[in-house]
DNA sequence: CCCTGGCACTCTCGGCCGGCGAGTGCCAGT
DNA sequence: ACTGGCACTCGCCGGCCGAGAGTGCCAGGG
C-alpha cells in the first residue's frame, strides 16, 4: 500500500508531465507543488513508485514518466472530473441548439468535442436498438419493384429497394402500408418481427409473396440499422504529437478509418457512465499508445449511443472527462427536445 | 523553347525524383536513363531548365528537384496516363459490384482509390442538380407537424420535419401528396419551383398556409441537397510523408476536414475530364504543397459528380491519373446499372 | 523510523570540428 | 555542340567534449 504522500507525488508527476510533456524530476516536483519535503525524499518515493510500476524513466538519469498503470491509478483515485466553466457550457449549448437535423447534431457534436479537447472526437449515431418505428412508407417504382422507407423516432431514415416476385397493385400496396403501420408504429425494433409475422396470411395468394419479401426486407433493414454508424473529427489534432511519435500516428489513423474498430472500441465500454481506457487496455494494437474516454448519451433516461475522444495516454484526463461528460449531457438534452 | 533532349532530361528528373524522393544529380541521370550524352552536357541542360524555372536545387550543390512548373510541364506534355493492368481493372470491377446501396458504392470507391493510389481519396456523392425527383412523401407526425421525405433517382433520401401554421387533416394531406407527386415526379430539381408555384391556390384557405410551408421546405431541401456531400479516406497515407514535411501535414489534415474546402477544390476543376492541380495552383493555402487529381464521373453520359485524390506534388502522376480515371469509369458503370 | 543534505555517477543533449562525397559551374579542347 | 577535367561548395555523418539534469546511495539528525 502506498502512503498518502506517494500518491500525492504520483499525482504531481502526472499533472506536470501532462502539462510539460517532459519527464519530470524530483527537484522540479518539490518546487512546483508544495510537498513540504526535500527532493531526496521525493526521490525515494519515486523509486518506490517505480518498483510498483506506476512510473518509469525513459533513460537512466532522466525524469520519470507515468506508466499506463500510473495513469490508471490517477484517474481511478487521484483525479476528479474537471467541470467546464459556465461560458464554456453556454457555448456548447448554443452551438448545439442551432443544429437543424440529426446529421447536423452529430456533426456539430464531433466538431465541438474535437475543439474542446483538442483531440480526435468520435460520436456514434443514436442507436436504433431501443428506438421505435415512426413510420414505414412503401412506394411503387415499377410494377414489381418498390421502395421501402423506414423512419425512426430518432429522426433517421433508411430506404431499400425491393424487387417483388410478382406485380402488386396500388390498392394492395396501400392496404399493406396501412396494416403495416398500424402494427409497428411506436414499437421497438425488437418487437417488430413478432408483430408482423402473420401479415402475409391476410393477403390474397397473388400478393402473399410480395408481402413476405417486403417484410423480410424490413426486418433485414432493422437488423442492419442496429449496427451503428459514427462520425469522427479532429484528426488534425493528431499532428500535435507527430514530433514525439512519428511512427505511432500511422496505425492510429488507420484504426480511426476502420469504423468497425471504433465501434468495437466504444462498444467495449460496458459501463453506461464514463469509461476511460488507457494505453494497453485498448486491445486494438494500433491504439495501445492512446487513451479513449467515452460515455453513453441518450435522449431520455436511457443511453442510446456513445461518444468520446481518442488521444495520447498523456492527456489531461480531468479536463477531457469534463468536456466529454458535458457534451454528452447537452447532446442528450438536444435530442430529447427534438 | 526547350530542345527535345532538355524535355527528356526534365522527364527523367521527374521520374527519378518521384521514384527515389531524393534530389537527382547529373551523373545518376545519365546512368539510369540512356541519354547518350555525358553528365556535363546534362548539367548544362539542367542549368537551362533551372533558369526557366522548371527545376530547382534545395541547396547549392545538391541534385535538382522539379518545381510546380516542372511538374505542370511534365503532366501536360511529357507524360501519358498509365492504364491499369487487366487484373487491377477486374479487381476494381468486382469490388464495386458487391456494393449494396449508394453509400456503399461511395465508401467502396473511396477505399479503392486510396488503396490504388496510396493517397488520400475524395469522392463526391452523385450530384442532385441534374437528378430528378422520384417521390415526395408526407407523413403526419402530429396534428400540426409533419415529415417531408424526398427521394431522388440517384437513390438518396432526405427528410425534414415541418411545423405547420395550422393543423391539417389526413385527407387534405393525401390530396397534397397526390398533387405534388403528379407534378414533380420525374422532373429535375431546377424545374420544381416553377411547377409547384400555384399549388397553394387550389387548396382551401385553412390549408393554404400549411401547403405553402411544405412547399417552402421542399424547395429549401432541394437547394440544400444540391450542395454536395462527400466522403474521404486514406488519410493514413499522409503519414508516409511525415518525415519529409512534418509541418505540412497538419494544414492538409485540417483542409481535408473542411468539406467546404474540398467541395470547392473539386468544383474548381471545370473540365469534366481529368484535371490536375499542382502545388500552388491550389488556392487553399493548406494545400499548396499537394497536388489534386480529379475527374468527373457519371451514371450516363453526363458527369454527375467528381472524385479524385490528394497527394504530395511529388506523386506518380501517370499512375495516379490512370487509377483515378479507371475508378471513375467503373463507378459510372455501376451507377448506370443500378 | 523517516527525512535530509551531500556526493559521486550516469546519461542525454547541443555544439563543434573535420573528413567524405555528391554535385555543381566553368573552361578549354575536340 | 558536346566532352573531360578540375576546383569549389555544401550537406551529412561520426566523434568528441562540456554542461546540465537527474539519480541512487549513504551517513547523520530529529
Amino acid at each position: 500500500m502506498l502512503s498518502e504522500r506517494r500518491l500525492e507525488v504520483l499525482r504531481a508527476i502526472v499533472q506536470d508531465y501532462v502539462g510539460t510533456q517532459e519527464p519530470v524530476g524530483s527537484k522540479a516536483l518539490t518546487e512546483r507543488h508544495n510537498l513540504q519535503v526535500s527532493p531526496a525524499t521525493v526521490r525515494n518515493d519515486m523509486a518506490a513508485l517505480e518498483d510498483e510500476g506506476y512510473i518509469a524513466q525513459p533513460h537512466t538519469s532522466a525524469g520519470r514518466v507515468p506508466t499506463d498503470k500510473g495513469y490508471r491509478l490517477f484517474v481511478d483515485r487521484l483525479a476528479g472530473v474537471k467541470p467546464l466553466s459556465k461560458p464554456e457550457r453556454r457555448a456548447i449549448q448554443n452551438f448545439l441548439e442551432d443544429a437543424v437535423d440529426l446529421d447536423d447534431v452529430v456533426s456539430r457534436t464531433v466538431r465541438l468535442l474535437a475543439q474542446l479537447t483538442r483531440q480526435v472526437a468520435v460520436v456514434q449515431y443514436p442507436s436504433l436498438t431501443r428506438s421505435t418505428v415512426r413510420h414505414v412508407e412503401l412506394l411503387l417504382l415499377a410494377p414489381a419493384r418498390l421502395m421501402l422507407v423506414l423512419i425512426t423516432d430518432t429522426g433517421r431514415v433508411e430506404q431499400r429497394v425491393v424487387d417483388c416476385p410478382a406485380p402488386i397493385s396500388e390498392s394492395s400496396l396501400a392496404d399493406l402500408r396501412a396494416r403495416l403501420n398500424s402494427r409497428v408504429v411506436g414499437e421497438r425494433f425488437s418487437e417488430v418481427p413478432g408483430l408482423v409475422q402473420d401479415l402475409p396470411e391476410s393477403f390474397d395468394a397473388e400478393d402473399r409473396g410480395t408481402v413476405s419479401t417486403v417484410l423480410a426486407t424490413l426486418l433485414e433493414t432493422l437488423v442492419e440499422e442496429t449496427e451503428e454508424r459514427l462520425m469522427i473529427g479532429g484528426t488534425a489534432n493528431l499532428t500535435r504529437f507527430v514530433h514525439d511519435f512519428p511512427l505511432t500516428i500511422r496505425p492510429v489513423l488507420e484504426a480511426l478509418e476502420e469504423q468497425v474498430v471504433l465501434l468495437k472500441l466504444l462498444g467495449e465500454a460496458k459501463d453506461p457512465g464514463m469509461t476511460v481506457r488507457i494505453g494497453h487496455e485498448n486491445v486494438h494494437e494500433g491504439l495501445t499508445s492512446t487513451s479513449v474516454v467515452s460515455v453513453g448519451y441518450g435522449s431520455g433516461d436511457e443511453a442510446v449511443a456513445k461518444l468520446g475522444v481518442v488521444g495520447p495516454t498523456r492527456m489531461d484526463y480531468p479536463g477531457t472527462m469534463g468536456a466529454v461528460r458535458a457534451v454528452a449531457r447537452y447532446v442528450g438534452q438536444i435530442l430529447a427536445e427534438s
